[in-house]
DNA sequence: GACCAAACTTCAACGCTGTTGAAGTTCAAC
DNA sequence: GTTGAACTTCAACAGCGTTGAAGTTTGGTC
């Protein structure tokens, strides 16, 4: 039985959302293969090349159907959103697609997409690129916490008590106070704040210098 | 000579600058503390504790002369300021705070001033706790791609010749354009208009539902 | 000064990793 | 039916984090 690349990219895919990035090996992809270990590298020159093209396959079709008719902070945000998407729907699929260097296809057409949205806001090119790589940071550093949270044992609830022990109310009042009040995942309506963040600082930034 | 563990927190603080996060083994470090690999072990359990105080030293003295009667916005610029300086001290410092699970004393310092500064724009203890998250995804973010690319061959220039030929001016308009006027290293001023956009944002959120 | 427990080091090994290369097999096209 | 490319196997390499048993050094106590 013969391999394809896309097959091995795929089951490579499901390895990852089995056993995660750490124990995502060439060996135990091949004997998923259900193959001798070095067939995999006729397939991909080496691990890293799997890797991008496995991140690359996560971000497939982000831009797709795109209303460009749509107000400019909509866009902004719809991106974001697919993005963070793409990136939770892999198990460690932020943790994967921070560990690779840039230029994927699919990346590529999203950072277009993004500094044409921020273009119609009335930013400059520089200013655009910019903010849409501070957009994504953030929707990356987002993805990646909230699936290292969950990738813990039993949910990431060890991890909570762990932090709550190690917060002294009197060392750290506020952040006990926070900790007492965000008890446990609001992963969505925490992304929409930073978000919301970035988008009103958008207008409130454009053309002035700041307070800072 | 007997080691201390200090001596080899500090003596892996110095081979992680010379080697980078991927080249930093327990047997490289015992050899440059002319000792055997065994030895390593007694004063840190596992890689993952040495990485984990590593991480912590780096943040030493994040919180140290704060003036708590500066304007918020100062203070959350400043904070900033410091996380990032901190990171980029070493190298790959950004990387190896990203990889690691949040509480350790210092960051938790760090984190307790940010929201203490976040409270005082007027924000609930939750909200301040999510914009400093948000914040410190944004500088983490950041501080690692921009490591990311100084530990490329020739400081990066590849990286940006790849990208630069990655990108196609027909499909990617933006992109390219963005390219253009954005040749090279303007990491502190990039930095900064990020950070502003972050800071200008809460006020523009204060309280109100955005057009999102 | 002898003793002793704790601190610390050595050394060899375990099972794992990504990668390589030479040899062998299968396949599609001519 | 042959040929060359596509694909697989297999064994090996050097390196990794970690472990444990054995040995040495150290500082304090009787």
């Amino acid at each position: 039985m013969r391999l394809s690349k896309e097959q091995v990219l795929s089951t490579a895919l499901d390895v990852l959302d089995e056993v995660g990035l750490e124990q995502l090996t060439m060996r135990r992809l091949s004997a998923r293969l259900g193959v001798q270990n070095g067939a995999t590298y006729w397939h991909f020159r080496s691990k890293q090349a799997l890797l991008e093209a496995m991140a690359d396959a996560m971000l497939a079709g982000i831009v797709d159907d795109l209303d460009p008719h749509a107000p400019w902070h909509a866009r902004v945000a719809g991106l974001a959103h697919r993005l963070r998407r793409a990136l939770l729907a892999r198990r460690d699929g932020a943790r994967l697609f921070a560990s690779l260097f840039f230029p994927l296809p699919n990346a590529l057409d999203y950072g277009e997409a993004m500094i044409a949205a921020l273009r119609d806001a009335g930013m400059s090119h520089r200013d655009a690129a910019w903010t849409a790589d501070a957009v994504t940071y953030y929707v990356v550093g987002h993805a990646a916490e909230e699936q290292l949270a969950a990738g813990l044992p039993d949910d990431g609830a060890p991890a909570t008590t762990r932090l709550t022990r190690a917060v002294d109310p009197h060392r750290h009042p506020h952040l006990h106070a926070a900790l007492a009040h965000v008890p446990a995942p609001h992963g969505e309506e925490h992304f929409d704040h930073g978000l919301r963040l970035l988008v009103n600082g958008i207008p409130a930034s454009a053309g002035t210098a700041s307070a800072m």
